[in-house]
RNA sequence: GCGCUUGUGGCGGAAUUGGUAGACGCGCUAGACUUAGGAUCUAGUAUCUCUGAUGUGCAGGUUCGAGUCCUGUCAGGCGCACCA
């Protein structure tokens, strides 16, 4: 019987379908798994073999949990508004929504074909309304809350109301955008409009004008990790800074929360140390300074509070409000020049290259240690957005500051025994303070930190700071709040209207407010939302019930909010919804999500690490402050499936004639490389008649061929894309040799979170495997003599209480049950082991590399055991699931293979005599002994193999090695 | 500049976590069966000056013993970056 994978693969793919076998429901007998994948954009070039590497780990995980007695939650959707899909209309002329239903179509049917345990009942899609109901939802939520700082969490913004009403923002802790003041009388005082105004500072959901990054290429703005070198992720177009009324979450307020979780998850370090350099937390000293001949005063930010003595000049972000107050009139003119100068450069100019400018400002400031007047100047090397874009400028102790002071001639003043800065500054936290204050000089304060360690000094300076009421301890966070609205037309619309310009969210039943049919969804250059465009709006329903319920004027019609939200605002809770993707009265249920708590293993890659996997964590603590998800962190362990990148082949053209020539003999002759369809190249030999068939330029062309006759491509490892034509299809490789040979292969190429290139010259082991798997099983010769076991005697190998239901001999004549030998018991429990290990740490390369050992052991032994070929099968079925229903069908089950009971380990197949003996898969094998201290080596190795136990041991191996560590153990390395 | 991470045959990668380095697969070599093989099977395959020696990017160290631990260094990949 030949291995007919194409009839196997398509017979038990519908036979799952048919019989929902990856249907999951809530069952609180059985604890519960919840492993998912990141969803995926459906982007129009459909999936590459890049795509599943994450999926197939992740189905076998969830495979391996099932057959483990765990109630599986294995789902999959589609991440279906936002950029990408929108891109991807706009480049082909068609609606988003045509484009992204096809894609998915396609998606869907590329995944079927792979063999998935998806639990597609609950298939979730962002852009349904049904869905994005709750992302709507959400936003109102965020809208109504605000943060407060003490008790570090969400509260009803109708408490900050109330307090507002008691005490103005007396003793106010709170995450907020300014730091505001008023009395309650003043709040008492406030209009409608200014109300609305003040809470938008402390809303997490809130419209604020902020430096947004504009986008003219794609039309909108952008959130920080969208934008790389200052240009667009998507796209490369170039990014602006610019002033915009947008829509914000306050997601800085969840900072200290976001970093602190990271303790309590399973993610590489890796991943956890991207998300602390973007929450960039820095501790340090807020300290006022007094600006000379005049009230005011303004406050830096520094990490280096031990420093204080060394400050020679003042700096300010050119962009900060105070450069206004400080210049003088004698140098206004300079500064303005300096600041038009400033606005003139873009930030990737700024970003790239690092040049000293700056003006002086024409004020000093009074350095509250030494009462020294120190000059304020102006420069762009400080940033108006970190801190409080000002900064008290130490020389001798900051790269930038020594920089600037040496351009300008500023005094250097080292504050470290020993330091040198002659030619560079002293940075490092090290060392004994010195010069503070100087000895030349009188003091100014009774205040001295000479003597100290740096680290001393920073902590006295702190707490001097504090009590003498010059300033506070501060921590700062680089991380920014998310620019939550876009100005493009697919994605969710924002709940919201304006009614007499304040914005008002519209009434929960309501939702969810429906995108609009538009003519026209392009984005413009100038930010004109495309909503603007939309002549029916299911918000003209709504409309209507609002103006009734509130007694106005029945032709009222209030604006909606045209902007759209950005793509991350339907990937943030999508977790939670497949919980209970049907609820049309909730999110999740209370039973549902307590049910399954939080994901178990969430599998994607790590370019998610500042964007999406940021966004999730601040979403989920945000609905755990509402009570809405039982856990604080959404994704429990996280695996970064690596990259496959392409390997693409080129082909060398003599220049200026159709002459190509292959890459052994290209050397003497000026080629230009070509990429060449990888599909006609197969080991890097080009199939000739398909190149000329390829392309109609090259129906005519002719070739060098190496000296076999055998035109030999170059390669190179690339990025998987179209337009190298490097790109290798999923279903090709299904077709040619079958699913279970793909998801064999894609996890025998290495480790899951090693980015590695495609390369299809492995493949034929991985299908030689299964061939000869295959044979083993059915083969006549070793056909099973025992009886499909019905539950009576103990099985060892397999405990399965699985009767086959009409004793129907399979595979030839049957008799009564019999034990597999210690041979095949061994083989049968190493693999047991080595697998069940292997799984739980995601090593499956090594996993498929014991089948093989085994399978070859087993052929060897002639192996006809009925108990060890069940427990094979349900080994296997978590990475070849088509191929192990098969066979598990040819034992005779009439039951999915998915049910079966994980094999369990026993230890004693494995010993020797009760032993501590190890013996290794491939023949190796070692024990310890113990012997006396004052015994010599020579002796001690001599007793050691005269000892009748070892000699026993020893049985059947020879001694490869004696290792003896004086009275401490000694090693016998056997070999067979 | 700061941080994370990876360096092992011709290639992808193993190594019982400190104990025979190179499992398993690809490729290659020889043989068998074949009209044929890009089918199948068997044997071999780290290197060298080959009865022996050398080998896990490089240089040291700890240890009876180091791919594994420590120190330094080089190279690649990733993240953050005029963040005070």
């Amino acid at each position: 019987m030949e291995y007919n994978f194409r009839e196997i693969e398509q017979k038990w793919q519908q036979k799952w379908v048919e019989e929902k076998t990856y249907k999951v429901v809530e069952d609180n007998s059985k604890p519960k798994f919840y492993v998912l994948n990141m969803f995926p954009y459906p982007s129009g070039a459909g999936l590459h073999v890049g795509h599943p590497l994450g999926y197939i780990a992740s189905d076998i995980y969830a495979r391996y949990k099932r057959l483990q007695g765990f109630n599986v939650l294995n789902p999959m959707g589609y991440d279906a508004y936002g950029l990408p899909a929108e891109q991807y209309a706009i480049q082909t002329g068609q609606h988003p929504e045509k484009t992204t239903f096809q894609n998915i179509d396609r998606y869907r049917e590329q995944l079927d074909k792979i063999g998935f345990c998806f639990d597609w009942d609950r298939e979730v899609r962002t852009c349904a309304p049904g869905y994005y109901k709750w992302t709507q939802w959400a936003f109102q939520k965020m809208f109504n809350s605000f943060f407060c700082n003490k008790c570090q969490s969400a509260q009803p913004i109708e408490k900050l109301i109330e307090r507002f009403e008691e005490k103005g923002t007396e003793g106010l802790d709170v995450a907020q955008t300014e730091n505001l003041t008023f009395t309650a009388a003043e709040w008492k005082a406030m209009d409608e409009k200014q109300k609305s105004d003040t809470l938008m500072n402390y809303r997490i959901a809130f419209m604020g004008e902020t430096m947004v990054n504009w986008c003219a290429g794609l039309g909108t703005v952008l959130a920080n990790d969208e934008v790389v070198d200052g240009v667009s992720v998507r796209g490369g177009f170039p990014v602006e800074q610019k002033k915009m009324r947008q829509w914000c979450l306050r997601v800085s307020a969840y900072a200290q929360r976001l970093l602190d979780g990271l303790d309590t998850i399973q993610w590489s370090d890796s991943i956890k140390e991207t998300q602390k350099n973007w929450i960039g937390r820095s501790e340090g000293a807020e300290v006022e300074f007094k600006i000379a001949d005049s009230d005011e005063s303004f406050t830096i930010f520094t990490t280096r509070a031990d420093t204080m003595f060394g400050v020679t000049f003042m700096v300010l972000a050119p962009e900060s409000e105070l450069v206004e107050k400080v210049t003088t009139p004698e140098q206004k003119a300079a500064v303005e020049e300096y600041i038009k100068y400033v606005k003139g450069r873009t930030e990737r100019e700024r970003m790239i290259d690092h040049k000293v400018t700056g003006v002086f400002s024409g004020s000093y400031a009074i350095n509250p240690f030494t009462g020294e007047k120190n000059p304020i100047w102006i420069s762009e090397y400080v940033l108006a957005g970190y801190g409080t874009g000002a900064i008290m400028a130490v020389p001798a102790h900051d790269s930038r500051d020594y920089a600037f002071a040496k351009h300008f001639n500023l005094p250097i003043i080292p504050l470290i025994e020993g330091a040198d800065i002659s030619e560079e500054s002293y940075d490092a936290k090290e060392g004994i303070v010195c010069n503070s204050p100087r000895a030349d000089v009188k003091p100014y304060i009774d205040f001295s930190l000479n003597g100290l360690t740096v680290k001393e000094a920073i902590a006295a300076t702190k707490k001097y700071v504090k009590e003498a009421g010059l300033g506070r301890v501060k921590v700062n966070y680089r991380l920014r709040d998310a620019i939550f609205s876009r100005q493009r037309y697919w994605g969710e619309p924002f709940p919201v209207y304006y009614k007499n310009g304040i914005p008002t969210m519209i009434p929960e039943e309501c939702l969810p407010i429906e995108l609009p049919e538009v003519d026209k969804f392009l984005p413009t250059e100038t930010g004109e939302p495309p909503l603007g465009n939309a002549t029916v709006w299911a918000w003209d329903e709504v409309n209507k019930k609002i103006v009734e319920n509130t007694k106005i004027d029945n032709k009222t019609v209030f604006p909606i909010e045209l902007y759209t939200m950005p793509g991350f605002a339907g990937s943030s809770a999508y977790y939670l919804r497949y919980m209970d993707p049907h609820n049309n009265e909730a999110l999740v249920s209370k039973d549902a999500d307590e049910y399954w708590q939080n994901v178990d293993l969430y599998v994607g890659g790590s370019e998610h690490a500042t964007g999406h996997l940021i966004y999730s964590r601040f979403w989920n603590k945000f609905l755990f402050d509402l009570g809405i998800s039982c856990k604080e962190e959404p994704f429990q362990k996280l695996i970064n499936q690596g990259m496959i990148q392409g390997r693409s082949n080129f082909v060398y053209r003599i220049k200026d004639t159709n002459t190509f020539v292959s890459y052994d003999k290209k050397d003497g002759y000026d080629v230009t490389p070509i990429h060449v369809d990888v599909n006609i190249v197969s080991a890097d030999v080009l199939d000739v008649e398909a190149f000329k068939a390829w392309r109609p330029e090259y129906e005519t062309a002719e070739f060098i061929l190496n000296d076999e006759g055998k035109y030999i491509c170059g390669w190179a490892v690339e990025k998987m894309s179209k337009s190298m034509f490097n790109v290798v299809n999923p279903d090709m490789i299904v077709e040619k040799f079958g699913a279970d040979t793909l998801r064999l292969y894609e996890m025998f190429l290495g480790p899951v979170e090693q980015s590695k290139p495609w390369d299809t010259n492995g493949i034929d082991g991985c299908h030689r495997f299964l061939k000869k798997l295959w044979k083993f099983m059915t083969n006549e010769e070793t056909l099973s003599p025992t009886l499909p076991h019905n539950g009576e005697g103990d099985h060892a190998a397999c405990s399965s209480t699985t009767n086959t239901p009409n004793g129907l001999p399979i595979m030839g004549e049957m008799s009564k049950g019999q034990r597999g030998s210690k041979e095949e018991l061994k083989a049968l429990h190493t693999l047991i082991k080595k697998v069940t290990a292997d799984i739980e740490v995601f090593s499956y390369n090594t996993s498929i590399a014991a089948f093989m050992v085994c399978l070859n052991e087993l052929t060897k032994l002639k192996s006809t055991n009925r108990e060890v070929k069940e427990a094979l099968v349900i080994l296997l079925a978590p990475f070849c699931p088509h191929l192990a229903e098969e066979l598990w069908h040819l034992l005779g089950h009439t039951t999915t293979v998915c049910d079966a009971p994980w094999p369990a380990f026993n230890e004693n197949y494995l010993k020797e005599d009760s032993v501590k003996m190890m013996v290794a898969f491939n023949g190796k094998a070692r024990f310890p002994l113990e012997f006396p201290a004052d015994v010599t080596k020579e002796d001690a190795e001599k007793a050691a193999l005269a000892n009748p136990q070892s000699a026993k041991w020893m049985e059947g191996f020879t001694v490869a090695k004696v290792i003896v560590v004086p009275g401490k153990m000694i090693n016998v390395v056997l070999k067979k």
